[in-house]
DNA sequence: GCCGTTTCTTAACGCTGTTAACAACCAATT
DNA sequence: AATTGGTTGTTAACAGCGTTAAGAAACGGC
């Protein structure tokens, strides 16, 4: 039997066949939609074949969303590299972007954080460590230009992380009602909401005026 | 066959038994752990036996979440009267019972919120309606006392549960580090986090001095 | 005592992830 | 050129899942 935990090597064509049919399953349907043997019947092969490439459901699944947050990584870079370093454009373009991946890919952020595990799992573990880095990053150059309030960069990340989240696992557990920004198309929901936040957050997070850090 | 469904008297003896059983499984090991077999197992019946009283799995679960956020509600509330109406701390209570409770009966919690299901459900049909128009009430009464910044009721009772809602769901998905509020017991690190972020949101949300609604 | 309803049972279906045993293919060594 | 060993596939099977069908036991009301 082979061991395709250790095979880290550049992935073979049935490799990525699976991988593109496991992640078409999962977007189609959820998590529930996805089965090995549905996996295999798109593939063109039998189930157990996939257990020579994974070692089980759980390492494909990884897989998919580890490739998914490849782009989630990519998309975070590109959207805050388009303001000024130290600039709370910057900070905002990073929670938009956040935001953004989470509704156009729902089915990758749902399957990342299911909060269905009866146990959570350590930050560092999650695909890309979920934009944390750079978050944490981005913040430390905001206080350091003094735009932003001094503060520990780690809490006010989390803050900045947890307003984030909040919008987007809100917005896909359930249809929001009652503001204006809860109206219109589905997946801009969550955006409308946190541009409608924009005001109450800035007013938390900006500097008073001649602070220096 | 009965009709389950429509049998909305008094829970029977083996009803109760049933409902405790499933709670204490998914207490235990989450949803994973929950199945009609082991149910019927603790209970001494059979599995089919179940079906005589709920028409499915997912029934099952609506009375055992349903049952959960009854004390969700009564939480919120208690929570709220000991502060005076229109305070922010009335708002700020409504906020850490929120965190307390999804921390004590996470496995309630994770089950209503689980963003697993591939679409969103309406809020009116989340148990006690996760508590919203609680909130939205001591939103408005703070706006009408003058204390809270005026705007969209609406809006800002979704930033709020964003923000409470983000907090709980970041802390149930992963182990976060860094912050001085991530160490320490597990339970009690999103109602640190939420202390730490206290300063922040109050400059947001509280009202300028002199402003009257 | 009988009848209809309720509540239980066992048997079974189709699905799931996964393992075992076995057959090809393919590249490298003798 | 023949053999060997690893890779990649197959089919059969197991144990578990939610759920349905068909039938048996217990029950209160006439």
């Amino acid at each position: 039997m082979a061991d395709p935990q250790v095979t880290s090597a550049a992935p073979s064509d049935v490799e990525i066949a699976i991988i593109e049919a496991a992640r078409d399953l999962i977007a189609e349907g959820g998590m529930d939609a996805l089965s090995m043997r549905g996996v295999a019947e798109r593939v063109g092969i039998s189930a157990t074949a996939i257990y020579h490439h994974f070692a089980n459901k759980q390492a494909l699944v990884d897989r998919v969303v580890g490739r998914a947050f490849e782009q989630f990584g990519s998309d975070l870079e590109r959207a805050m590299r388009q303001h000024a370093k130290g600039s709370l454009e910057r900070v905002a373009a990073l929670g938009e972007a956040y935001i953004r991946f989470a509704m156009e890919h729902g089915a990758y952020f749902r399957v990342i954080f299911s909060i269905a595990a009866p146990n959570p799992r350590e930050v560092e573990e999650l695909p890309y460590g979920a934009g944390y880095p750079l978050l944490r990053q981005t913040v430390v150059e905001a206080m350091e230009a003094g735009t932003m309030r001094a503060g520990d960069p780690d809490l006010m990340a989390h803050y900045l992380w947890s307003l984030a989240h909040g919008i987007v696992t809100l917005t896909l557990s359930c249809r929001l009602h009652g503001c204006p920004q809860c109206v219109g198309d589905e997946d801009a929901v969550a955006l409308n909401l946190f541009h409608g936040f924009d005001v109450w957050i800035r007013q938390g997070i900006t500097a008073p005026v001649g602070e220096v850090a």
